[in-house]
RNA sequence: GCUGGCGUAGCUCAGUCGGCAGAGCGCGGGAUUUGUAAUCCCGUGGGCGCGGGUUCAAGUCCCGCCGCCAGCUCCA
């Protein structure tokens, strides 16, 4: 045998030679290791069977490494293949991609003669515990193109061999193999299918072969797959938590918004308790504004043609604008977004370097044209107001300024209760505008300012837009999801469609930075997260009621309108509940409405000049002077708690 | 927009094979005057999403539209 078809394998520090095309399986036995699942060769993921054809470094994968589960979920998807192939016949399902997911796997299908319906989610499941239970070893074999052509033809399997043909001669075509299923696949695969862990169907949708519209709609088969029934339970577990936590229940049991179909889809009305509360969060985000220099603009719903022509937003973003009104002559399109308008304020006037950087911000209204199906509560709506600004600046400012916007957007985000963050900075893609200086200028302040307010950060290398790079903030809510919020934007393309200038020291006209930049993202969005964050249990300071008054007997109403007076006037939001219930039952009703204090009032407390609060959070905390009710809920007001 | 599922009272939901539209909560009235998550009684409330069709008869079957839900795709 000759020297170079021996390949050297480093594992675990431990170096091994093989023949080239050992099977990593018998790999891992030469070194001495047992117990593995697979093998991770650089990014891929290899089975035990897959063959080494080259010399590296392998990481052996156990059931307790994250990737073991990729394999586990991949046979499952198998698993599922030939469950249906089973119930439904060899040769009427057609098998699209079965990848994995984060937390499971799906099969794209087409069942010939039958509709999958969820109904028959149990009756797979079962036939697929049976395959499980009947314990097949998982064979990796590797075809000649021309072989597999001819095996998935026989199998009509048409969407496999579509795949075929389009993997690159260079690729090795294999298949794996369990009892009598065959699938195309790369793998990497579990030894067998005994070996599959806990798992459940969870639903079905349609998808269109190759995620394409133009294509045939395939019905995806959704599984979700752990090791353990514990790991699965817990997963399930999640779903309804979430589910709890749902803001479109919340709004409408808590009285916060509504959406109405004869308004129509996707257009929010706000309730009075809603509105109450929206209007603390802006005045809030006004505050924090005029604090650090920005001025704020109104600008019209509604602007003519030729301003969008100028911006480009007909030429690029035309299907996701309402359609255009006409009026005398003149064609008038409802905003998508509001930069033109703050553009065309920042030009009203010759602007100096001496005034810049100048910040204009408006809690501006648009109206995007959503397609039906994405349309989701207030997290996906047709009509919704930006916490926006543009920022207008020198490039000497461009530091200072993106410094600042970060440490603005972060401070929020915190005011609001959110400590994870998670900041992605995105960099120059292929065909972007602006200079060179331009975008290195722009992608050191987004980088510098980050590190200097001690974040880490990714970067999505060219996954700018091709008119500047941005930082996007996300934010990781109570039950560990991410919400996308903040976004801060270089803008090199608007400056010069608009023809914006400012005067510098050398009396020249100079071109100058724009920043386009949201913090919440939209107000109807973040008060979706803000609901599903807090499960409908505001902070103090954001809840529409902070204190409800209980009066146990009509004789002690009167007392209760005193106190509700004295909250009421240090701006406290109180109500109080004067029906003729019984005590018991205005503490649930108010228990239901997520109110954070309730004051009962009795014989002992109008005798004594006190209140006994119940907290939401930490039920009856007992009895406390007016004063000293007041004293306490102004500090956790202020300490936004 | 596409695929699948769904649409019955303000809310949550029953309604069988096509045969007189139901419950609880809510709301209105009355009784009751209460100590930390639902007091009792009486009453009120529905062109069954909208529009066509089949039928002696449609909430139920068929077609079209609107909306909602889960995805595909897309995004604040």
């Amino acid at each position: 045998m000759k020297v170079k078809d021996k390949v050297k394998i480093t594992i675990d520090g431990k170096e091994v030679e093989v023949e080239k095309g050992t099977p990593l399986g018998k790999v891992f036995e030469l070194a001495g290791i047992k117990d593995a699942l697979g093998g991770k060769l650089g990014d891929r993921i290899i089975d035990l069977q897959t063959p080494i054809r080259e010399g590296g470094q392998i990481k052996p994968i156990y059931r307790n490494d994250p990737e073991s589960l990729e394999i586990m979920r991949h046979s499952l998807a198998h698993i599922m293949a030939q469950a249906l192939k089973e119930l439904y016949g060899t040769t009427k399902v057609h098998l699209g991609v079965g990848p994995t997911t984060e937390e499971g796997f799906y099969y794209d299908v087409e069942v010939e003669g039958h509709r999958i319906t969820e109904e028959d989610l149990p009756k797979i499941e079962e036939k697929m515990r049976e395959i499980i239970k009947r314990d097949y070893p998982i064979l990796r074999k590797e075809l000649e193109r021309e072989e597999a052509i001819k095996l998935f033809e026989e199998l009509k399997e048409k969407y496999k061999v579509e795949i075929i043909k389009d993997i690159s001669p260079d690729d090795v075509i294999s298949v794996y193999q369990q009892g009598d299923f065959i699938d195309l696949c790369r793998g990497p695969h579990l030894p067998s299918t005994g070996k599959a862990g806990a798992f459940k169907l969870t639903s079905i949708s349609g998808a269109y072969w190759r995620g394409k519209a133009d294509q045939p709609q395939l019905t995806r088969i959704y599984g979700m797959a752990f090791w353990t029934d514990k790991e699965l339970r817990q997963r399930l577990r999640f779903y309804e938590e979430a589910k709890k936590r749902d803001h479109r229940k919340l709004g409408r049991e808590l009285e916060f918004f509504l959406i109405d179909e004869n308004v129509g889809a996707g257009l929010v009305l706000w309730l009075p308790r809603g509105s109450i509360y929206r209007k603390v969060l802006e005045d809030y985000w006004k505050e924090e504004h005029l604090k650090r220099g920005y001025q704020f603009v109104y600008t019209p719903h509604v602007g003519k043609s030729k301003l969008w022509e100028i911006s480009g937003h007909l030429e690029c973003y035309r299907p996701n604008m309402f359609p255009p009104m006409e009026m005398e002559g003149e064609e008038y399109y409802v905003k998508p977004m509001n930069c033109p308008f703050h553009i065309a304020i920042y030009k009203s006037k010759v602007r100096s370097y001496k005034e810049l950087p100048i910040k204009l911000a408006e809690l501006g209204t648009v109206y995007r044209y959503e397609m039906s199906g994405v349309l989701h509560g207030l997290m996906r709506v047709r009509g919704f107001t930006q916490d926006d600004a543009h920022i207008i600046c020198t490039p000497e400012q461009v530091n200072d300024v993106i410094r600042e916007t970060l440490d603005l957007a972060l401070t929020v985000l915190k005011d609001f209760g959110f400590e994870d963050f998670k900041i992605y900075i995105s960099t120059r893609p292929e065909d972007a505008i602006g200079s060179d200086e331009q975008w290195e200028v722009s992608e050191q302040a987004l980088r510098k300012a980050v590190e200097d307010l001690g974040y880490s950060y990714e970067i999505d290398e060219g996954g700018g837009a091709f008119y500047g790079p941005k930082i996007d903030v996300k934010i990781k809510d109570a039950i560990g999801r991410l919400w996308q919020c903040s976004t801060i934007q270089f803008d090199f393309n608007l400056p010069e469609r608009f023809d914006m200038t400012y005067v510098g020291p050398d009396n020249q006209k100079h071109r100058p930075y724009m920043i386009h930049r949201a913090l919440l993202g939209s107000i109807e969005r973040f008060t979706g997260i803000l609901l599903e964050h807090y499960a409908g249990l505001l902070p103090v300071w954001l809840s529409p009621t902070q204190v409800r008054i209980v009066p146990i007997a009509d004789r002690h109403v009167e007392y209760g309108r005193k106190v509700l007076k004295a909250l009421e006037e240090l701006g406290i939001r109180a109500d109080i509940d004067e029906r003729d219930e019984r005590m018991n039952a205005k503490i649930r009703e108010a228990e239901l409405m997520k109110i954070p204090f309730v004051l009962v009032v009795g014989d002992r407390e109008a005798e004594g000049g006190t209140v006994a609060v119940r907290s939401k959070k930490e039920g009856n905390l007992g009895t406390m002077s007016v004063e000293e009710f007041i004293s306490f809920i102004k500090e956790k007001i202020e300490r936004k708690e």
